[in-house]
DNA sequence: GCAAAAGTGTTATCCCTACACCCATGA
DNA sequence: TCATGGGTGTAGGGATAACACTTTTGC
């Protein structure tokens, strides 16, 4: 026990919320747990922070030693720090979320995590610790960024038609749009592009094909 | 030393911005830090985590030992933790915003503060640690909020008329608002309601005294 | 009666919503 | 030629924004 301190102290880690939309639904990758607590229950993938790295840094890596996934948005979502939340120790988790566009996804199966899978979002499993509690709040908080920023646009791909872009947002609001009404409306945001080809897959018109002027940003729209 | 751990852990604390409108600004509330590192600089109300409060019952104490202040609304804001944020050790602060309504201000000087004052928003003095981060983001928080909530009534005391509601939006927005324009949408929100009392203060003719329906519930309007 | 803030409606503009048909392609 | 999704414009309604005068009080 080579770590002393004069007043105790709370271990600190990090959980990651990811979302994906895959088979036209909104998923969220869960990690089975292997050890106790909650052994062979579902959890978010995340662990301890080192004592060197900065707080986004410990969710990205978690999230690639973990899952195998990296260089997706991330956005720090809320400190969650219940005494009773652990039954180890104290422990504060600093919850962040992350989205990912599907066809970037390389999952893998890692030391600590008998299994790795996706889960719709309406229809997880019952979670470890307050695992729940976090995917609720970190879904709200997605929904409601739709409305005033352009975060649909991490489950893009780099290139994209407008109704491949339309089925995102249909899927994240669960309501279905007007396509004349939904076309002007992002046009009008400015933020994406024709990129000057056609997309021709099933027997039917061409689609122009578009992508997003700042992909890294996540812009602050109305 | 007797708290030993097999890994090192960081430090945990909280740190709090108390808004409150005073003279017609919106102003910070700082403590002047009695000892090192940065002795002499002001700095955000705060402390250190016990290992058996949660994170707002942390805030809410260190804001009532060290200012005097209780009862006021309490949000938690954002998670800093840079591993160079503070020299003495890795320290990951869990922050808070608050907003107190200035009748009901009762300040004190506490052990562990030299002294304690209030400043405007806009003239503050340089900070210790990473405290103007906090507020300019606790700062953004705030107005962002206006758009979308009844935020704003936890500046009020008690009862109020509709001319002082306004000059609290006007001095949060830093714009004029249209009396007649701002008096159709805040009673078509149908958060305030009239006491039947008038405030005859001043030469001219005396103001509907309203009060707030729900005033420890901060409501999403929209 | 005068200064000072309280109180009150209408109109124009903009934005959002609803809505239906033709086009280009592959099979 | 047929099935499939791609692509396009306009009109009505609701919300927001602009705007000025009368009322009531204290001094």
């Amino acid at each position: 026990m080579p770590y002393s301190y004069p007043y105790p102290h709370p271990a600190v880690t990090t959980d990651i919320v990811v979302f994906t939309i895959l088979a036209e639904k909104l998923q969220i990758l869960l990690i089975k747990r292997a050890a106790d607590p909650y052994q062979g229950f579902w959890a978010l993938p995340g662990g301890f922070l080192d004592i060197d790295e900065d707080l986004e840094e410990c969710a990205a890596r978690e999230l690639r030693e973990e899952t195998g996934i990296s260089g997706v948005y991330l956005e720090q979502l809320y400190t969650f720090g219940r005494p009773d939340r652990d039954p180890r120790e104290r422990v504060i988790s600093v919850t962040y979320y992350a989205l990912s566009a599907s066809d970037q996804l390389q999952l893998k199966a890692a030391s600590d995590a008998a299994d790795v899978a996706w889960f719709p979002m309406d229809d997880t499993p019952e979670l470890a610790f307050d695992h729940g509690t976090i995917i609720r709040m970190a879904h709200q908080r997605l929904v409601a960024k739709l409305n005033y920023s352009t975060i649909a646009f991490q489950f893009m791909p780099d290139t994209f038609t407008l109704s491949e872009l339309q089925t995102v947002y249909e899927i994240l609001l669960n309501e279905q749009l007007d396509k004349r009404n939904f076309r002007k409306w992002i046009l009008s945001l400015g933020q994406i592009e024709e990129t000057g080809n056609m997309s021709r897959r099933g027997n039917h018109r061409p689609a122009r094909v578009y992508r997003v002027k700042n992909p890294d940003k996540v812009e602050i729209i109305r």
